[in-house]
DNA sequence: GGGTGCAGCCTTTTT
DNA sequence: GGCTGCACCC
């Protein structure tokens, strides 16, 4: 077997298994990168790999990612790795971007006209609202209108007949379809493509003209389990030449169903692409063992889920908080009285950048932002309300798509009245009513109109006339004179940003802005500033990398002149937010308030989820409840080393409504501290390391900490349904402040025991610095001996117990070792054989022909022979049943959700045994030797040979142990020196 | 008839 | 905080 000689620099640092997958000269690569486990890292390797090692030329490489965000990290860091601004020539973007970079330069071939818009949300849905109320159509809300038409553009070219049942059932079908129509009708009289529309039509292209992607070498897409139908449909035919395809996923964190992405497209390309390689990463680098160990429980719940490993590299760090509090506002508070408390008893060793809130959605930021106003903590907001989507500076954009697109009525209209001119809504209606009647566009009717060349049936007042013709035709078509001008020989060209000026000038903009929005119009004209600026930077940009050109393809003329307001328009509509990067020097550091979608990928030190009750997660309106529960996963994950998650009891709006404790919660709530960790010296200790900062000697820690300082999490009560002074009378001993002395009275925990675990493996639990206070009292400013030695005696108390909770694990874990050969499986395996129950009412029924498949080779619950074949090479497995239900909660301590496992051992051991934990990562050299041949190819790679490094124990590893308990404990200073550098938080 | 201003409605997540 | 519906004014 072929081992990449690990001395090659960019192998340096990776792990094994990240190595295998960085280096393998497989055609396809599936890696299935649990969170924190290098996943960008190690696609960006090996896109480095391929241009360095393997000697593709930059240009030929396609890297899609699905934010903007991630797109732009990944191209800051292979550019870090690859040198040379050579990253600037690989076609890296997401999906869309690509898209529309294609459509630009060949679109004329598939009939597109090559100054196409792109709509955006808000105005398809402007779109279709209008043809509803014009047509009377009866489809109820015009979001689920869109929607609807989304979902039918994202399903690609394999139509599952489920779906279409599903479809078909809607109600008022024959309204919708029509709605459909006329919308895609305006859409092409205005020359817009939706989002969506963009990858149809580059599918469209890409199948018309495969020589325009005739030099792609290879494809590389991040985040795979995000990919809708549409999106798989384009990776396969970028690489239809040489099949080449790297895919990174986790189905753990696919949190996009609802943009019709498709966990079962893993399946599709394991069987479209026989001879994939899969590659597990496990190791997690980012989190606390804690941290893990309970984002574990909650996403196990899901019992249809493909089973993976997460093995912790770190110690295991204060368990996670589970906090209750009054109200929205007092919540707000409490995060906001944590994130002081961390920062103070941290020495200022974490700052407010390390700090994260995570929110379901982005409407619960209020109460957040405005304790943190209060407290006077600067913050950001990633998602949720977008720079782009303020009223001022839309209207500047829908005035350059004006400019850019004369024919485009729904930016026309948008801007008709703005600054004021004395024309309505029903006035603007009706000129797009006989806009669309006469087969013109709105400014067309109007500059005839004006000219006097065709008088406009809608009646249109003197002074307004008077106003479209001098503020609004005229000063637009000076502008896009001087365009045209400046692409003639002789001119310098017109530039994005004189044109943002001319504009404002020609609108007295200013002026605008303070007439309507007097009390905050200075705010608003900042706003516009920003805007210019961005301008600035976007231009200056593109001159420097002469950004999205594509490579020249002999035989193929691309259009080349979409001018920079083309690309700006478009980078406006496809950007989730302006990139806010140049105002951000090492200024402040900030508090984020993310979206949990926005903070995929991401990680913090410090994360609070504020608000895990049901109806918000999951969410009231959500569809599928799994993807709630991955997307609460998806939060827990992003802590490096605390994490609270928290609710209110009531909520604010109306008359107190109670609020539940999230479903996915409750289970495991007494796994959870009921207030913050005691912050002493072991703790933060800990946190140091899994940060590896270094903690500022306690002395000085001390000296900071302002007078009056709480150090315990104790200014709101525990459980907020008791008036303090009761609280008071329960559990203290008289002593002033009740909640501070409420843990040492052994008050049962929140939810109590009962559902706590069910054997002898609870005790690591309390071992935990936990809500016990020995020294909490001595925990002052003035007794700060005490607490030193307090926190020495911690320290040896916590060495000692886990030094006897290692012994006892590395014991259970060589116990139970033997079976994970046994139960293992491929992922290919297990997508097949639950695709049936992906669908929440399907499982049990067989699965309805999904994608059409030839019968033999539907899912089933025997294993399909030929799969192992091809990816699987674990014998044993291919004899045994399918998981049983008894194993795949194989977790000890844990919640009633699991049980203890009873299959018998088998008679393999496995080989790499020195790792007590059920998985197959690294496998290292002895990956080959079990005995088996390589599989044969059932359908030739277009290059290469066959992968000579597979993962005959890993590949996706079937069902692995949770990785919290039961570890076997590597004692940590050898587990920091376990290669790879963690993550670091990308600063938007 | 049409434009403006105010009160009360709802608010998932993103390209 | 944004959009719709409604009442009032030109």
């Amino acid at each position: 077997m072929s081992h990449p000689n690990p001395k090659h620099a960019i192998l340096h640092g990776l792990n094994e298994a990240q190595r295998q997958a960085v280096s393998s000269d497989a055609a396809t690569v599936a890696i299935l990168a649990g969170p924190g486990s290098g996943k960008t890292h190690t696609l960006v390797s090996r896109v480095v790999w391929m241009i360095d090692h393997v000697g593709y030329r930059p240009e030929d490489v396609v890297v899609a990612t699905f934010t903007v965000k991630a797109a732009r990290e990944m191209k800051q860091r292979i550019g870090k790795t690859l040198g040379n601004g050579r990253e600037s020539k690989i076609i890296l973007g997401t999906f869309h971007s690509i898209a529309r970079r294609y459509l630009a330069a060949y679109g004329r071939h598939v009939g597109l006209n090559q100054k196409f818009g792109i709509a955006d949300e808000a105005d398809s849905r402007a779109i279709i609202d209008r043809i509803c109320k014009k047509l009377q159509l009866s489809v109820g809300d015009p979001r689920a209108a869109r929607a609807w038409i989304s979902k039918k553009k994202a399903r690609g070219a394999e139509t599952s007949k489920s779906a279409d049942e599903k479809a078909r059932k809607a109600p008022g079908l024959q309204d919708l379809e029509t709605c459909y129509r006329e919308y895609q009708n305006h859409l092409e009289k205005s020359n817009l493509l939706d989002y969506d529309d963009l990858l149809v039509r580059c599918v469209e292209l890409l199948r018309q003209l495969p020589s325009c992607v005739s030099n792609i070498q290879t494809v590389l897409i991040d985040e795979y389990q995000d990919t809708n139908g549409v999106q798989y449909d384009l990776m396969k035919l970028f690489a239809q030449r040489r099949q080449r395809i790297t895919i990174v996923g986790d189905p753990d964190q696919s949190i996009y169903g609802w943009r019709s992405a498709e966990i079962r497209n893993l399946w599709k390309l394991l069987r479209e692409y026989r001879a994939t390689v899969e590659i597990s990463l496990e190791e997690n680098y980012r989190s606390s063992q804690s941290i893990l160990d309970l984002s574990l429980l909650v996403i196990q719940q899901d019992t249809k889920r493909y089973k993976k490993a997460l093995k912790p590299v770190h110690n295991k760090g204060s368990r996670p908080v589970l906090r209750r509090l009054k109200n929205a506002s007092a919540e707000a508070d409490w995060i906001v009285s944590e994130i002081k408390r961390v920062t103070m008893m941290s020495g200022s060793m974490l700052t407010h950048d390390d700090v994260a809130v995570l929110l379901r959605s982005a409407a619960l930021s209020r109460h957040i932002e405005s304790a943190l106003g209060k407290a006077g903590i600067p913050y950001r907001m990633v998602g949720g309300s977008k720079f782009y989507d303020r009223v001022e500076i839309k209207t500047i954009v829908n005035y350059l798509r004006v400019i850019y697109q004369p024919e485009n009525n729904d930016a026309l209209a948008r801007v008709m009245n703005v600054p004021q001119r004395g024309i309505g809504d029903v006035t603007i209606n009706k000129l797009m009513e006989e806009a669309e009647t006469a087969s013109l566009s709105v400014w067309a009717v109007l500059s005839k109109h004006c000219r006097g060349d065709r008088t406009a049936t809608t009646k249109i007042m003197k002074h307004a006339e008077q106003k479209i013709s001098g503020g609004l035709l005229r000063p637009l078509t000076d502008i896009r004179k001087r365009i045209g001008e400046a692409s003639g020989p002789n001119g310098t060209p017109f530039g994005l940003v004189q044109m943002i000026e001319q504009l404002l000038t020609a609108l007295d903009f200013q002026n605008h802005l303070q007439k309507v929005y007097a009390d905050d119009h200075e705010q608003r004209w900042a706003n516009v500033q920003e805007f210019v600026s961005l301008a600035t930077d976007f231009a200056r940009d593109m001159d420097r990398t002469g950004d999205d050109s594509l490579p020249e393809i002999e035989g193929l003329e691309q259009t080349k002149d979409d001018g920079v307001l083309a690309r700006f328009l478009s980078n406006v509509s496809l950007a989730s937010d302006a990139q806010t990067g140049d105002n951000n020097q090492e200024s402040t550091p900030l508090v984020t308030i993310s979206t949990i979608h926005a903070a995929k990928g991401l990680e913090w030190p410090v994360v609070f989820v504020p608000a895990v009750y049901n109806g918000s997660i999951p969410h009231m309106r959500a569809e599928d409840g799994d993807e709630e529960r991955r997307l609460l996963y998806v939060a827990m994950t992003r802590a490096q080393s605390l994490l609270y998650l928290s609710y209110p009891l009531f909520s604010f709006n109306g008359s107190g409504e109670r609020n539940e404790l999230s479903p996915f919660v409750t289970p495991v709530s007494s796994s959870f501290l009921n207030k913050g960790p005691c912050l002493d010296r072991p703790v933060m200790g800990e946190i140091a390391r899994i940060l590896r900062r270094k903690l500022p000697p306690e002395d000085s820690i001390f000296k900071s900490l302002p007078a009056m300082f709480s150090p315990e999490d104790n200014l709101f009560p525990v459980d907020p349904e008791e008036p303090p002074q009761d609280a008071a009378g329960k559990f203290t001993r008289g002593e002033g402040r009740p909640t501070n002395d409420a843990p040492r009275a052994k008050r049962p925990r929140l939810h109590g025991p009962s559902s706590g675990p069910d054997n002898g493996e609870e005790h690591p639990w309390k071992r935990d610095y936990a809500t016990t206070m020995e020294q909490s009292s001595a925990f002052t400013v003035n007794s700060l001996p005490v607490f030193v030695s307090a926190a020495a005696h911690q320290v040896a108390i916590t060495a000692a117990t886990t030094a006897a909770v290692a012994v006892q694990k590395a014991e259970q874990a060589k116990r139970l070792s033997s079976k994970r050969l046994a139960d293992q499986r491929s992922i290919m395996w297990f997508v097949k054989s639950n695709s049936s129950s992906t669908r929440p009412a399907g499982s049990g029924r067989p699965t309805p022909n999904i994608t059409g498949l030839p019968a033999p080779n539907r899912p089933n619950t025997t294993l399909p022979t030929q799969i192992q074949a091809s990816v699987h090479r674990g014998e044993s497995s291919l004899s045994r049943p399918a998981i049983s239900p008894e194993l795949t909660g194989h977790k000890l301590g844990a919640g009633k959700l699991m049980s203890r496992p009873s299959v018998p051992d088998v008679n393999k051991t496995p080989k790499g045994k020195q790792y007590a934990c059920f998985s197959s990562s690294p496998p290292g050299p002895s990956a080959a030797e079990d005995g088996e041949e390589p599989p044969e190819p059932t359908e030739p790679a277009a290059c290469l040979h066959m992968p000579t490094v597979t993962f005959p124990q890993g590949v996706g590893g079937g069902f692995r142990r949770p990785a919290g308990l039961g570890m076997g404990r590597i004692a940590p200073m050898e587990r920091l020196r376990k290669p790879f550098k963690p993550l670091t938080m990308n600063k938007p």
